[in-house]
DNA sequence: TTTTAGCACTTGAAGCGTTTGAGTGCTAAC
DNA sequence: GTTAGCACTCAAACGCTTCAAGTGCTAAAA
């Protein structure tokens, strides 16, 4: 209460709470703390400051007769002052580097692969996700007949990837025809973001088209599609089995409220997108109620982003409150670091492949 | 045990058992059963009657006192012969015509789509799959140059379905080599299956190249990668959360196991495909013990075929055993029959777009 | 022969008081 | 400021009793 700042020794207290609790998920007491060599301290001196630290917030007990458990404040001063370096061994080095050798092409694709990741290095439920910013453009068009009424529009994108789509028309049409609306779309449908594709612009394609005005609207519905498919916030959860290990989602009913979250990629989109707004050192800890969604009061939320091709992806992970914090921490950074260099080191790699 | 046909008594008495158990969730008594008009008997002798069904197989008694809960074996009979029609609403069935109203493209979409709509539908977790048949082919090849070291491999498959991809070089490319390997492609590489891409044929194509031979070798791999993502067998799961809310789940270690079964896309699919051999009016039904995989054997697995552009794609669900077989069996009946609609009837529709 | 009323019996679930033990806060001595 | 000692608290575990649902069996009725 006076105090602002912790002793050294309240520190060192507080560290090893959390990281008993952590690692056992029980209260911790103050026998259990005096045997710690750190704290040279009998259990009397430790249930003093232990009291201290309850009143300044930092702890709190589940009952009278019971050890203390972290409060949010408590991890959350853990996390930004007193969690330790985890050191990631050799083989799980190697190991996250072994799969990320491999470049991914679909953005699909790759957030899956990314949040299996992060679920299998931590344990946790892995998630992985891009958020949509609005301003993909088309380069540039091209198209290719496939029958007398299908053909593929051949987009390149602003975020330097190509996308396709196969049009199917309901009247037959000529190579010729073909080749002017690719024309057209090439001087009056390029550089725009989805707004600029507007009644007058069309008006204007169909006027030049004559006879095969018809082309048009299809044509220009699929580019739009196209550009909101690749600017549309996406999410994918991996290995929400590895949460029912831990005894704090033993509860049925919570469980089944967090799973609904997880499961409905929107509102998860939602709750992730309100709350990403500061960062530190790059990486985002969200732990219980600081959480947007009530259904995670209980669970910390850990992730990081990654730009590549001006794009933003976020790597992490969803687990209880007690989460080794040290590991995760490192796990997601290592992985982020990955991901990074995966998509923006120059190729020369085992598999120089399409660049997202 | 003498008698292996029931008589209409033990059939009304088997039934009610089992619509009862379904709808409350716990053992059935005598007493209760006595209330039902149909079954015009006294408690005792509807004892004497489950005391015979129990002799034979069909029933089960948690313990002395208890009631009676209908076994594998009254499950199967019931779902055989005893079941009754349900009649979807009129709400249920304009839904189910609205959602499919509209025609998807990708086969990914059309996967997750369709196992949300039987979550949402029955209230079991949804389950959609199609299964690897490994006889893609590709008709046609075609190409789009990008740039010095990028092209856009266009192909058209035997399954009606363009794919494209965008191929890296790590040399640059003219336009004129892009003609060449297109055309080289359209005579040595058509209606080959991946196993037809064989060395012998690869080095024609190098030697016939000359100069630009290592443009074979990507262009090669990228046809091979394109066959083998058509073919690969693909499972999507919807709503797990949905289990949460029966009591059968409330055991955490279950759940875990049945968890740990839905999101290993490939062992769920391993599980299904070995059993998927015999069928009943096209749709199958396997209850607990019946299905492959030791952690479902308190659950049923529900799915239905549907045959669309020469692939086999299937929906369904997965819920306890004491499941509302009848609802569910008419929605998925429902459901598979929309699909189908949807994708074999000939445009004319708000949205003909793209026929998978 | 089948059905039914009556009754003794079984058994898990629920309720309740007791014991146990881990852990605390406080006081007084170091 | 630190620590030993001790009384105190309280959830969890245990054992016991009661309760109620449901059965099987017997003997009478249909």
């Amino acid at each position: 209460m006076e105090d602002k700042r912790l002793t050294p020794r309240k520190q060192k207290i507080l560290r090893a709470i959390v990281d008993a609790h952590i690692h056992h998920g029980e209260p911790v007491g103050s026998k259990y703390l005096a045997t710690d060599v750190q704290i040279s301290a009998s259990p009397a001196t430790i249930r003093n400051e232990m009291a201290d630290l309850e009143a300044m917030g930092y702890l709190v007990q589940p009952h009278t007769s019971a050890g203390r458990v972290p409060s949010e404040l408590g991890y959350r001063f853990y996390v930004d002052s007193l969690v330790r370096q985890y050191t990631a061994t050799r083989s799980e080095i190697d190991e996250i580097n072994e799969r990320l050798r491999y470049k991914l092409t679909e953005m699909d694709e790759i957030l899956s692969e990314v949040s299996r990741l992060a679920a299998s290095f931590t344990d946790y439920t892995g998630i992985a996700f891009k958020s949509g910013v609005g301003q993909v453009r088309v380069n540039k068009y091209d198209s290719v007949y496939l029958s007398a009424k299908e053909f593929l529009l051949v987009m390149m994108l602003s975020t330097g990837t190509v996308k396709t789509k196969t049009i199917r028309l309901s009247f037959p049409l000529s190579q010729e025809d073909l080749r002017r609306i690719t024309e057209a779309a090439n001087i009056y449908l390029t550089n725009l973001t989805s707004d600029g594709l507007s009644m007058p612009v069309i008006m204007k394609l169909e006027a030049l088209m004559g006879a095969s005005g018809a082309i048009v609207h299809p044509t220009v519905k699929a580019i739009c599609e196209t550009m909101s498919e690749v600017d549309t916030a996406d999410i994918k959860v991996e290995g929400v089995n590895k949460l029912l290990k831990y005894p704090e989602y033993s509860d049925v009913g919570e469980l089944r409220d967090l799973l609904g979250v997880l499961e409905e990629k929107d509102r998860l989109m939602d709750v992730i997108s309100t709350q990403a707004t500061e960062e530190s050192d790059g990486i985002h800890v969200y732990i219980g109620a600081e959480n947007a969604s009530d259904a995670m009061k209980n669970t910390t939320l850990i992730f990081k982003d990654v730009y590549i091709g001006g794009k933003k992806l976020s790597v992490g992970v969803i687990g209880p409150k007690r989460m080794n914090y040290s590991k995760v921490i490192d796990m997601i950074n290592r992985l982020a670091f990955g991901i990074d260099r995966m998509f923006n080191e120059e190729p020369g790699l085992p598999e120089p492949k399409d660049k997202y």
